[in-house]
DNA sequence: AAAGAGGAT
DNA sequence: ATATCCTCTTT
């Protein structure tokens, strides 16, 4: 073991120190050591090229063509076959064709104003168009789906467009006490009860789980014996065992995900986030790699640091310069003290990082987001006003599209706020935000009327009119953020966000949700009439009923706060409805018998339809 | 609320 | 290297 082997200069043993700790019983058995778990195993999966592979699939072309993905005159996805050619994510799309003939471009989605959605141009002129990166994020949203699916019991966390952290610990610990069922209690004359560690694992047959990072420092010249079965100086543990059987399950989904949507990925495995998203790029594409706990040191001593998430910015420089020096291995000599008294108390993040140990939680991470961003910069600066409200529209009619999507999957998702940045001259770049109104429709007009009134507020009255303060603006940026679900009002009232674009939610706009509102206007007559109070008083049992806590605070459109009465007011003489039925239980009206949880007018359709159930079902 | 920083692809 | 996207922190 290569604890027992540390050289006296080196300081491995202390920096290494839980590499192969004692597993008992009760780790074994306890179920919520959380990040302290020594049987902890996570992966990192991502797409390779992804938005390159996107368009290779869309396009139906074969997987060896080499392809790219361009944004005006610049790449951003260059495919592995491409990459043969030498040709970079650097690189210009003519250079590219320059170093492969054959290559096939493909120019990402855009659109222009008055394009309901965006569409593939072989040559889209960026001074109309916006690029779309939806495309690119409905396919995402199918990987994401297929790992909830293939694992469950996991916590997945979308870590980005392409990639996806699983902590495996939980279903590898079910898989463990399934098939080694001696586990699940120690043997009766232990000594230590629970405490006891567990016996020795069986061995491990890696085959056809992916590469297992070697141990000893990457084979050179006289060293070189790795095959990736696993006889190794080193022990295997139970930890190990854990490891593959997290390599078999990922094994399996990366398949399906492959026969189903046609992506390649590439993960990484080990025992936390850090080590996962490090082992992932071990070897790629379309490959699977395991970090075994005993090959930490040795894989992580030579590793450029600035290789390694969030060290690949500002802080991995300074540290470089602080110390002049790239590797991990380098920076092992420095003291934690050191650290601390240069880069400040957090650093000892970056200490135990660089010591494999990353105590940071695969949190469940749906795959909606908090924010969305829809910008264009100005190759040409606009001086015109009419020039700002164009492009807000263009950004509008992304961020509808988006939000709208959104919502299929998820009803009750809501922007809280609207903001607008804009960037005039050389990087000064201003914002104003405001509520935005919750809204069930929510159109191109609704988006862009917002925008066009912090487009006010930001730029004034300026124009490039003569006599007026002249503008260059550059840039332009409309975003939503504190995008959140309405899980308490949900809760409160029952179905209100149900059934939203499943049946017909296409032929939304606002024509048509006049139409709606009338057509069940008989209902709500009444609480229309005494629009914007929050709560209403029954007449039967004379008491105040209040909107939901989460529905009351918020900015509500008036018409949809009147609405909500409306419906909560038939919501609660259902209430009494139900009462009187149970006490005197109904044995006339032909077949309809009430049950207690589908009340009958959810049959009925339109007409009788008012319960706030029906409230976002359609519009 | 606004601005900025940082990071990723 | 640039355009786009996302999140978090600071003021």
């Amino acid at each position: 073991m290569w604890k027992g082997k540390a050289k006296a200069t080196e300081l491995t043993e202390a920096d290494f120190d839980d590499l192969d700790p004692v597993i008992t019983y009760r780790h074994l058995l306890s179920h919520n050591l959380g990040v302290k778990d020594p049987l902890r195993v996570v992966a990192l999966c991502d797409s390779d090229a992804f938005y390159a592979a996107c368009e290779q699939v869309r396009l139906k072309v074969d997987p060896a063509i080499p392809l790219v993905v361009r944004q005006w005159d610049s790449l951003i996805a260059v495919n592995y076959p491409a990459r043969k050619f030498g040709i970079s994510r650097m690189d210009k799309a003519d250079d590219a064709l320059k170093k492969c003939p054959e290559l096939k471009v493909v120019h990402v989605a855009t659109y222009k104003e008055g394009e309901k959605e965006p569409g593939y141009w072989d040559k889209p002129d960026t001074k109309t168009h916006k690029v779309s990166l939806d495309h690119y994020r409905r396919e995402s949203v199918k990987i994401y789906n297929m790992f909830k699916e293939g694992l469950p019991g996991a916590e997945i966390e979308k870590a980005s467009i392409d990639e996806a952290f699983v902590d495996f610990t939980r279903p590898v610990r079910e898989k463990l006490m399934e098939r080694y069922p001696y586990l699940s209690q120690p043997p009766t004359d232990a000594p230590d009860g629970l405490d006891t560690p567990l016996p020795p694992p069986p061995p491990i047959s890696w085959d056809g789980l992916g590469t297992v990072i070697p141990t000893t420092p990457e084979p050179t010249d006289d060293n070189n014996e790795h095959s990736s079965t696993c006889e190794d100086d080193t022990l295997a543990t139970w930890h190990d065992v854990a490891l593959s059987m997290a390599a078999e399950m990922m094994g399996k989904v990366r398949v399906d995900i492959h026969s189903k949507l046609g992506y390649t990925t590439s993960a990484g495995i080990g025992r936390n986030k850090f080590l996962a998203k490090l082992t992932a790029s071990y070897r790629k594409p379309n490959s699977q790699s395991i970090l075994r706990n005993a090959a930490i040191p040795n894989y992580l001593k030579p590793m450029p640091f600035q290789k390694i998430r969030f060290l690949g910015g500002k802080l991995g420089k300074a540290l470089a310069e602080e110390y002049d020096v790239k590797t991990v291995g380098d920076l092992l000599t420095i003291s934690l003290e050191e650290m601390q008294r240069k880069f400040g108390e957090n650093s000892i993040w970056v200490y135990e990082i660089l010591r494999g140990i990353d105590r940071s939680d695969v949190k469940e991470k749906s795959a909606i987001t908090k924010s969305m961003l829809a910008s264009k910069n100005l190759p040409k600066p606009i001086v015109k006003t009419s020039e700002g409200h164009h492009w807000i529209r263009v950004l509008a009619a992304e961020l509808a599209l988006r939000l709208n999507e959104a919502r299929e999957a998820s009803p009750t998702l809501w922007p809280r706020t609207i903001v607008l940045h804009i960037r005039q001259g050389y990087q000064t770049s201003r914002s104003k935000q405001a509520a935005f109104p919750f809204v069930r429709n929510v159109t191109v007009d609704i988006i862009a009327a917002a925008g066009d009134k912090l487009w006010k507020e930001l730029v004034g009255a300026r124009d490039g009119a003569p006599g007026s303060m002249p503008f260059k603006v550059s840039s332009v940026q409309l975003s939503f953020t504190g995008i959140e679900s309405m899980n308490a009002a949900q809760q409160s009232i029952e179905g209100f966000f149900k059934n939203r674009g499943s049946s017909d939610a296409e032929g939304s706009n606002l024509k048509r949700k006049r139409e709606d509102d009338t057509s069940h206007s008989m209902d709500s007559d009444q609480a229309i009439s005494e629009l914007p109070t929050a709560s209403f008083t029954c007449d039967r049992c004379r008491k105040r009923i209040h909107l939901p806590e989460a529905l009351r605070d918020i900015s509500l459109d008036e018409d949809i706060r009147a609405e909500a009465l409306a419906a909560l007011r038939t919501e609660h003489s259902d209430f009494h409805l139900a009462q009187e039925l149970s006490k005197a239980p109904d044995k006339s009206s032909g077949g309809a018998k009430f049950r207690p949880n589908t009340p009958t007018r959810k049959k009925n359709k339109q007409k009788e339809t008012s319960g706030i159930t029906k409230f976002f079902s359609r519009q």
